[in-house]
Parts: structure tokens; sequence; C-alpha cells
DNA sequence: AAATATGCATCAATCATTGTTGCACATCAA
DNA sequence: TTGATGTGCAACAATGATTGATGCATATTT
């Protein structure tokens, strides 16, 4: 099964950041499942790793809810995936029995190869902010109602 | 589950490069799932895709077995990463319903950032060859075994 | 012809993630 | 104070891709 964890993570905090811009002050769990087509027992479980991370901030009872914990230029896509996934490796070393050069050694080595390749991810996610990606994605929805105003025709 | 395709295809390699620096022709594939603690079943499968890639060649029959298709020195773990996991994403977006402006444009967002990651791994895969891994294994042996000749402990 | 080895299809087992349910606790409004 | 709303969390079932096991046709060497 594909992880679809740190997406679904990031699509929450892209629908945080733009209640916000729009000036919804906070959103609870059951609306943000909603947006994500899924339930509100995953969203309360990626948002409490999120809020360990100092990302979210939730108020409790009644009118209460979830509201981004900084600005959303002072959030990277990096600090999503880290609060999400954690120490978590994109790959693992095969146990293999050690008898030979290659196997006695080849875990290690793997180890740190999979850091590398870990590290290499996190730079690529470390140079967008979420605010950086709400604005590409009102350039992709302006490109996707093409010129004037009145829509064109139905998404497919 | 943690996906180990990848570290078993390149540990797969790795032994057949060291069995071709040491002058063994090649192994078969239940010698190779030996070396990999798993089944000649998996390493079959593996091996399939590695030589479609053209990175293994097979020879039928009796004596027969798997060597590598080109110098280990001509293979980089990007080739085998490519060749094991095709065009496969590290993410894939979570279908969500469309509904604002997030929602209806975030899965080709995603999908373009996904790309970069893929891309960003494939770049550090891509500055090894098995040969350069082959002589960081003989490097990592050395420093496990202190100093002079008779090894001193036992591995763990 | 016999022995050995790959190639491939089918089926069961595994296991992390996802989805569901229930409930305690916190907060606001009337 | 009470009721409504919402988070936090634990337990359990469902899901689905990968792994593991088996059988057999085909190829090649001795």
């Amino acid at each position: 099964m594909i992880d679809v964890r740190f997406p679904t993570a990031l699509q929450l905090m892209l629908n945080l950041a733009l209640a916000h811009s729009e000036g919804v002050a906070q959103l609870s769990s059951t609306q943000l499942a909603g947006a994500l087509g899924t339930n509100p027992s995953l969203v309360r479980k990626l948002l409490s790793r999120l809020a360990n991370a100092g990302l979210v901030r939730s108020s409790f009872g009644r009118g209460g809810g979830i509201r981004l914990g900084r600005p959303a230029d002072a959030i990277t896509l990096g600090d999503v995936y880290s609060a999400v996934l954690g120490e978590t490796s994109l790959w693992a070393p095969r146990a293999v029995p050690h008898r030979c050069l290659v196997s006695s050694n080849v875990e290690r080595y793997f180890v740190d190869l999979a850091a590398k390749a870990d590290d290499a991810v996190l730079r690529t996610l470390k140079h967008k902010t979420l605010a950086d990606s709400l604005s590409e994605l009102r350039i992709l929805d302006a490109a996707r109602k093409p010129v004037s105003a009145h829509r064109r025709a139905r998404p497919t």
C-alpha cells in the first residue's frame, strides 16, 4: 500500500491555510475529514502528530476546532513531513544472514544510503512553505478555468 | 509495510558483483535466495525486472545462473532502483472530493511535488555505481575487523 | 535421456495503514 | 447547572500491496 499519510497531512494543512486566508478561524476535525474524503479518526491521528510539532493548535469544547500553529509562510512542507513521518526512513535494509563481505556490511551501508535519500527528499520539501503552495494552487486553479469569467467546462 | 524491494535488489546485485570480482561467473537464484535470506520466488520476480532493464543476464539449463549484464562500474544504484520500482512514485495524492480551491487542484499539485522528490532521490542514487558500493563495503568491513590480521571478535 | 536451472502463473500469508466505534474530558451557551 | 459540541484516545476490524510457497513448462548441458 502506497503511503498516503504525508499527502493527507499536507492537504489537511492546506485546507487550514486556505480557511485562515478566507477569514475562517478554525475547522473541526469532522469538517476536515469531509474535505479529505476520510473519517475524523484518521484526521485526529494526524492532528496529534502535527500538534506535537506545533504546526497546529486545537481548542476544546463547543465552538472549538483546529487552526494553524504558525503563519502559513512559516511552515514548510518539510515541517509537515517530519511531523507526520518522524524518523521513518524511505527504505529499510533487508536482514540477511551474515556470511560474506556483502552480507556482513550491507545493512549498515544501506541505512546510510537511505539517510542520504531521506535528506534529499527533505531538502526539496524545505524549499516550500504552505503559503507558497497555496499560491501555486491559485495559479493552477486559474489555469483550469480558462480566460474569461464564466467557467467553460465541467471539471472531469 | 516498509518497501524492501529496492534494498533486496541492491543486495542481490552486490552479491553478483562480489561473486564476479572473485572469479565466480554466475550464481543460481537458489544461491541468491540463500544469501538474501528469502526464497527463490521473490528473487526471480526481482530478476525478471532487472533482466528487462539489461542489468542482469541469465543462462538456462544445467550449470546456468545469473550474472551482471554490464560491468559493475557501469551500473548505478539509480539503474537498480528504476529497474525494480519502475515509475512508482514515493507518494500518491489522496483522492479528495473536489469542492474548493485546495481540493480541486491539490492532486495535480501533489503529483508534481512527488515527481520532484522522486527526482531528488534518483539523483542521489545515480552518483554511485555498484563498484563504488563494493569499495565502500570493503572499507566498512576493514573497519569492523580492527587493526591486525586475525579477527578479534565474532560478528554479532 | 537425465539432471539442473530459469520463467511464470497461481494462491495463501503477512502486516502496516486505514477505517470504525465508543467514551472520557473540556468548553461554551442558555 | 445543564445540554450541546468538539477534542483526545484506545480498542478492534477491514483493507490491500508485498512477500512467501508451490507447481510446471521450457531450455541447456552432460
